[in-house]
RNA sequence: GGAGGGGUUCCCGAGCGGCCAAAGGGAGCAGACUGUAAAUCUGCCGUCAACGACUUCGAAGGUUCGAAUCCUUCCCCCUCCA
């Protein structure tokens, strides 16, 4: 195999991350796959505490799948065993421990998300408790030996922490050296992870040399920014995009987005090359290409990867349709006296509160088949089913019983 | 073990007996403008049978005509010294 494939193939991969521990070791690799095609271990942990996936997760995965579709094999490290001593990494607060049923069932969500992006064929889940329960307590000591307080206290937060006098717990120096005692277990080639990973990612390394092993390569994506274009995507700040959500909802979250935030996304989240990238930046810059229509392109590119073409293209019509055509249908019981229009709103759950629903009619917000309501105590006397629209985004179909 | 500081509405953070549903900022929501974007501007931002009533300022009691503000007990955080 020639050194040019092999030169492409490391170009193709590099795109898009922060960190590579070394590009040396990685071509090394490529080349033995390619003389003895051994697919590669490529090695991914992941925290069975949140199961829900998000876009920011597949940045992540889409590396994996390259690697997956150059014909390696990747194992996901489920941390059931980690778990119990809790990442320390951005940490503060010690979490909380699951129940192994808890951790099965959340692995089992995660996973069954991943494989929208993963090949299930290439896939192995492995948990690590599997050989980090067996390790007996002289293996664990020696394990343990491997390490220095000083190389341990090079990492970022634990230096901070030990200047500023906060506590560090003995056995939150035991997670990085689990973590790389996973590497070695599993004798892997590659080990990815988010741009926060990369002191645990190399303590794996420097084990794996100490067991005798061949280290691995370390490689880190960045963290992807959430649709408030300032905050890491995270669920609980809700600025994100779920795997599972609808097309509908995927597209219109896009559309959502900055400009500036549309070009990370485009390298982050899509295959497109950074040479194309670029040029669509230059394109929008002389005005030659309409900065709503690299966003729509964007729109269609997401959520064809998560559903079909054809439901890509049905959400960008609904997006820009007045009322789209798979809208939320409501029933509400009738009543002949008239039923007033702040109670449907806030009961269907479109406002939280009736106040909420007061307000949203008195600042123009809501409307009726298009007609604009503008009465407080405006009532519904007529059967009808109508559309209600309550803000930009809500819209549902009230059907009366 | 000792000394001190604090817990306020989604978050930060003022208030320290009545003028407090509680300043200010952030987030969020609505409207205008646009490209159903961002930025900007304006308004809203506890609940309800709504010019009024009810519930909120860590928890429970108490003082008072009246308490987020004073007292008592309890719970929880944080800082400094040992």
């Amino acid at each position: 195999m020639s050194e040019i494939r092999i030169q492409q193939e490391i170009t193709e991969l590099k795109k898009g991350i922060i960190d590579l521990h070394t590009e040396e070791d990685l071509a090394k690799k490529l080349k033995r796959y390619h003389e003895t095609n051994k697919p590669l271990i490529i090695k991914a942990g992941f925290d069975p505490t949140a199961p829900d996936i998000h876009l920011g997760h597949t940045v992540l995965m889409n590396k994996m799948r390259q690697f997956q579709l150059l014909g390696h094999k990747v194992v996901m490290v489920v941390g059931d065993a980690t778990t119990l001593i809790g990442d320390p990494t951005g940490k503060s607060k010690t979490r909380k421990v699951l129940t192994p049923e808890e951790i099965k069932i959340n692995a089992e969500t995660y996973t069954s998300q991943a494989f929208k992006v993963l090949d299930r064929e290439k896939t192995e889940i492995a948990f690590n408790s599997d050989w980090l329960f067996k390790l007996d307590f002289a293996g664990f000591i020696k394990l343990a030996g491997k390490y220095n307080v000083a190389r341990m206290l090079e990492r970022d937060d634990f230096k901070k922490r030990f200047k500023n006098n906060d506590s560090i717990s003995i056995h939150e120096f035991l997670y990085p050296l689990v973590q790389g005692y996973d590497s070695v277990a599993l004798n892997a080639d590659v080990e990815l992870g988010g741009s926060d990973q990369i002191f645990n990612l190399l303590v794996g390394r420097k084990l794996q040399q100490d067991y005798g092993q061949e280290s691995q390569v370390c490689m880190t994506v960045p963290l992807l920014v959430g649709l408030d274009g300032e905050n890491k995507m995270s669920k609980s700040l809700n600025n994100y995009i779920g795997v599972t959500e609808p097309a509908d909802t995927m597209f219109a979250k896009i559309m959502s987005i900055s400009d500036d935030l549309m070009w990370n996304y485009y390298e982050l989240l899509t295959d497109k090359t950074l040479a194309d990238i670029s040029q669509m930046r230059a394109k929008t810059a002389d005005g030659s290409l309409h900065p709503r229509d690299v966003k729509v392109e964007l729109g269609l590119i997401i959520a064809e990867r998560f559903h079909t073409r054809s439901e890509a293209l049905e959400a960008k019509e609904n997006f820009y349709r007045e009322v789209p055509s798979n809208i939320a249908e409501y029933k509400y019981p009738f009543n002949e006296e008239g039923v007033p229009l702040v109670d449907i709103i806030s009961d269907t759950g479109m406002t939280k509160s009736k106040s909420d629903a007061r307000r949203m009619i008195e600042q123009g917000g809501v409307k009726i088949d298009s007609e604009r309501v503008d009465d407080v105590y405006f009532k519904i006397t007529s059967r009808e089913s109508f559309v209600l629209r309550a803000g930009k985004k809500k819209v549902g179909k009230i059907i009366f019983e």
